[in-house]
DNA sequence: CTTTTTGCAAAGCGTTTGCATTGAA
DNA sequence: TTCAATGCAAACGCTTTGCAAAAAG
């Protein structure tokens, strides 16, 4: 395959379909490979704007179906918001976000640190943890410095 | 006053109001008050069920704008939900949440090592980090005990 | 009195649902 | 051939807006 580079990813899509029992359209792996390269935490309408010019007769539905399928098979999550549209991330492995109160961007970065917090007592007992993220809120560069 | 004893951060409720250069309103107080008392995190529609019980002519367009108007002025959080209506947090110092998977109740908690993270240079470069958060997802005890 | 706030109604987003058709396996 | 997935349209839920009436300062 030339031009654009394939996710390694997407060369599992078939086998990740299969094994959750779900058929391989093409509407699928389009959402999927897109969803692979983008960056922004793209809402449903977002990515249905995307998939929409290779397949300009999908429907907004298929796109928020598939995306909800995604997350519960566990090959995206739902980003955290402060209400409003959900946002969809490619990335299940740890991570954590920075969000911008001025443009609304989540920004992604890694820490082996907060990958590894202690988890006090008072948590531990009460609640079973199955994930858990650090997340600030700020000015992101762009903001602060194009006023 | 008998009966319910009063929030104190409701006594300073007057001052906070001519601080931003609000009125005081019947409205305001109530859902200030309730707001106060409230361990949910309420949405607005939660919150309009609870005031229409004291003011059965409240709209909820106006609970909507009050609860955005406190989150303005700094006496009240919009916590971080996974898309869908906001959530409202009347506690605005350094705190953590449990989200339950199973009911979607949002659990408070507090710790001292979580206020103090310290911030890694990738993230202190390229964003003014206003507030940090640590996000647990899992499941509640009451999820957990009661099938 | 002046200006904000309220209540109402409608409009605006985003999401979900029922159903007939299509298409992957 | 079978059953899941798609596309469509309508319904639903949450939020926002414009405006006249009411109320706070």
């Amino acid at each position: 395959m030339q031009g654009q580079a394939k996710h390694p990813r997407l060369e599992r899509f078939a086998e990740i379909c299969k094994a959750s029992h779900l058929k391989v359209t093409p509407q699928r792996m389009a959402i999927y490979r897109e969803l692979l390269i983008s960056t922004e935490h793209p809402t449903v309408d977002a990515m249905f704007q995307i998939v929409k010019k290779e397949f300009p007769n999908i429907s907004y539905d298929t796109v928020s179906r598939t995306m909800l399928t995604f997350a519960q098979i566990g090959i995206a999550d739902i980003a955290e918001v402060y209400g409003g549209a959900k946002r969809f991330d490619p990335d299940v492995a740890d991570h954590h976000h920075l969000h911008c109160v001025s443009c609304g961007n989540i920004i992604d970065f890694h820490n082996d640190q907060y990958n590894n917090l202690d988890i006090p007592d008072e948590v531990r007992q009460n609640f079973r943890v199955l994930s858990s993220r650090v997340v600030f809120k700020g000015i992101c560069e762009k903001c602060a410095t194009t006023p």
